[in-house]
DNA sequence: CGGTATCCTCTCGGATACTG
DNA sequence: CAGTATCCGAGAGGATACCG
């Protein structure tokens, strides 16, 4: 989509898979998943900077795109749990990475 | 910035990453430079679809983060060399991830 | 509890024109 | 060549209220 030629692939497949897992949130969300399911509520409370809507949101796309799974449990009051998928799984070693890297180049503590 | 506690640590870092390096365009610039320093008309050229308002700014928050190296040659008409820095080196492999991912994952072919 | 709906603001990002 | 300046629309994203 973006480039032809011969560096074309390697430049369009980095695209691509950013705009599966690129974002302000999606990172997050699924950083939040790493240890296992999670309840609407808890991913909320991991990640308290996000709002309802941008969670909402996030969890839609990252279901859409095969990421995560979404079960609902039919009870009252309603519960549901976030969980990765193998595709999901398989993003953990490059966030895995993007923490080292954040670790060891960012400076991120408090201005 | 983004949580407390015991996995804070780990999604900071990650949001502190996707600070850095996030975004629709940083990726692909970086991608288009691991081969060595680049002028700015031939970045574009591997990026066709970024426009000259998106790529300057591109270039000034990598620059600021010190991602990449900005070098003017005092000609005329001017010259200016991107490259990257050993900060800008040290990424290549997380894209090189992302690349993988991407192939293995993602359908971007023409829809 | 796990969302929607609505409103609002702000940034992203494209298009175009201009410049040293 | 390598940008700036300006204008504009679309979408990101927050705040709040409401709902099954």
């Amino acid at each position: 989509m973006a480039v032809n030629g011969d560096k074309g692939d390697y430049i369009c497949s980095v695209e691509a898979a950013v705009n599966e897992i690129g974002g302000k949130w999606k990172s997050l969300v699924l950083c939040s998943l790493k240890d296992g399911k999670l309840r609407f509520g808890e991913i909320n409370n991991k990640l308290p900077e996000i709002s309802q809507r941008m969670l909402t949101k996030t969890l839609r796309e990252l279901e859409k795109d095969r990421i995560i799974n979404r079960k609902v449990y039919p009870e009252v009051p309603p519960r549901v749990e976030y969980s990765l998928t193998a595709k999901g799984e398989s993003v953990l070693p490059i966030l895995d990475s993007l923490c080292d890297w954040g670790k060891k180049y960012c400076e991120y503590n408090e201005n």
